[in-house]
DNA sequence: CTGAAAGCGCTTACAG
DNA sequence: CTGAAAGCGCTTACAG
């Protein structure tokens, strides 16, 4: 096959064009108003049998793809999704993009795709980039945005999905679970098993602040108890199981009254196991360790970690969902979901 | 704020419409041109430094978002490049995803995202539907497609990098490794360490055929040596830790003779060894385990797993530059790049 | 440096 | 069921 674009059809051309073959070449070539193609494709009921064929034969012969840009511009209506996130490093943002991606595409939607590094500024700048496709609406992460893209999302006057976390106040709509409540839930879930002096390790909890947020809750729980202390250790670089692996080294000697940690992320947590099972050291019985998001690794790892488990497809599936509904014209069943979390105890606590 | 859109200034249009703020009406504010709102925000030096700040004041007064899909359709220029993979259940596929993004944002364009799940036949629809954006390029997962997407692909006339793979044929450019070389790589590594019964273990394999060609590379070099024998494992159900802790029970009690197993990902390999710890089952004792990718917890688990280890960032950047080079009217440095591999010899073998 | 006209490739709204 | 006209919101190409 000749790899150029069939130049010829544009040779008059006046301006820059595709070089595609479009609806009006389908149209010449079977003999029937451009309208009628549009309608053939669009709604074939509506554009009788012989016509049809006649057409469907044009547009197989000249390979006609429709340029999604002109009906979209024309008819106001687009099928592509911004779906906005920090990462694509962390294991979460992806099960969440996949949920989101199954449900867009059996409902004939595409998604474009933007990360934002934890940075807010970048975040904005994308949300008002990603406006100009004139999407049918949009899915973002987190509830704390700058003021200036709060406004730009409520202006635009499109559905809004918030997802990740769960809170009182959303632009438009919220599916999520409650970072505080699962700090909580994991203080008294230590405090009960006999910790009491607690460190929670995370990575970059600046931009993180839903890992912060789970530190916040632990951090009030272990107050309420009496009982209890916590530290909070920030370390550079991406939650990684390497990351999990330095901490259980620096943490073990700079920190030796430590007996229970909480890590902000299962795969930390599991680098914090390896770690230790390397060098002998005993889970839980010199050190307590514990994640979060309940990734399958949790049961694998010996001794088995105890963590947060958070419906993360799920979240993905009614985010999307609920943006389809409003899309649709309708209403979601909800306008706030909070998905929910379970603790799941095991060995490693 | 009032959510609602501006209808005020459509209250006599004919059509459907945005309700969105438009050049027009940037224009009226300004009391200038339409034309020259698009010169001051596309090439502002052209623009008086008088109007420009007029212009400027009436952007920001109304909350102007340029349309992209008219202004698209209009300079046939759309910066939107569509990236086709199988999964986003793979690491492999985020990380070469994560390098192609860093690379488009940088340059200003933006990630239009397509999962075909391993279907050609999906395939090939999302390749026509993406097409319909009219994108100055296309990126995708392997060199293996049907034939119709071949002919759809080289017929659009557009700049194409297949990823994943190395190949001698390839539609427009190609940035990958040789998997056959990594499985025949893989063979001598055991060969040389004493093994003489191997197994191959992966997932899907009908579908996910790099994998299987690193079982065709490791095969045909231990037919070659006449000292070893190998057998095929093809699991149902995604490439997961869990997947190689159930293969590893399951094998060595149906084929105890085998003193070796190759699995088809780091995650099935790491897996395996979860579970022989967990049962104390010696590696590489009672039998080595291998991997391929060398993902960071390769390096943590103990025994520490020998593996392949293949760029997957470098293979996203790489494939990224060669595109834009093509997009920018250039030719890139080269039309195929093998990004090579590495097998790292450690404990598990 | 600034603008009026035409056009990008479709679909809407109105006729027949 | 089929079509001619107008328009979606921009930019190109031509003038001044």
């Amino acid at each position: 096959m000749d790899k150029s674009p069939p130049e010829t059809i544009n040779t008059e051309a006046r301006r820059a064009s595709h070089g595609a073959v479009t609806l009006a070449d389908v149209a010449t070539l079977a003999r029937v108003a451009p309208i009628t193609v549009s309608r053939a494709l669009n709604s074939p009921d509506s554009v009788s049998e012989t016509l049809r064929s006649r057409i469907r034969t044009a547009v197989d012969q000249l390979g006609y793809v429709p340029n999604r840009m002109a009906g979209a511009l024309a008819s106001a209506k687009t099928k592509v999704i911004p779906v906005i996130v920090p990462s694509l490093s962390n294991v979460v943002f992806i099960e969440v993009i996949e949920g989101v991606q199954e449900t867009l595409t059996a409902h004939g939607y595409q998604l474009l795709l933007g990360t934002t590094d934890y940075n807010l500024e970048r975040e904005a700048e994308l949300v008002s980039a990603l406006l100009g496709w004139a999407p049918p609406g949009v899915m973002i992460a987190g509830l704390r945005h700058l003021p200036r893209t709060n406004t730009i999302l409520k202006n635009a006057g499109l559905p809004v999905v918030e997802m990740m976390e769960y809170g009182a106040r959303c632009i438009d709509m919220n599916v999520g679970l409650s970072h505080v409540r699962a700090g909580m839930e994991m203080a008294e879930h230590l405090l009960s098993r006999g910790y009491r002096k607690i460190g929670f390790v995370g990575t970059r909890l600046r931009d993180d602040y839903r890992a912060r947020q789970r530190y916040d809750g632990m951090h009030r729980r272990l107050l309420e108890s009496k009982i209890a202390s916590d530290m909070l250790f920030d370390y550079p670089g991406g939650g990684s199981q390497q990351l999990g692996w330095n901490a259980l080294g620096d943490i073990l000697k700079s920190n030796p009254e430590l007996d229970a940690l909480f890590f902000a992320s299962d795969e930390m947590a599991v680098g914090a196991i390896l770690r230790a099972q390397r060098e002998g050291i005993a889970i839980p019985g010199r050190i307590a360790i514990a994640g979060f998001n309940g990734l399958p690794v949790s049961t694998l790892v010996t001794p088995s970690l105890t963590t947060i488990i958070s419906p993360r497809k799920l979240m993905g599936h009614t985010a999307a969902e609920m943006l389809l509904a409003r899309i649709a014209g309708g209403s979601p069943a909800a306008r706030r979901v909070n998905v929910g979390l379970e603790l799941a105890a095991r060995e490693s606590t």
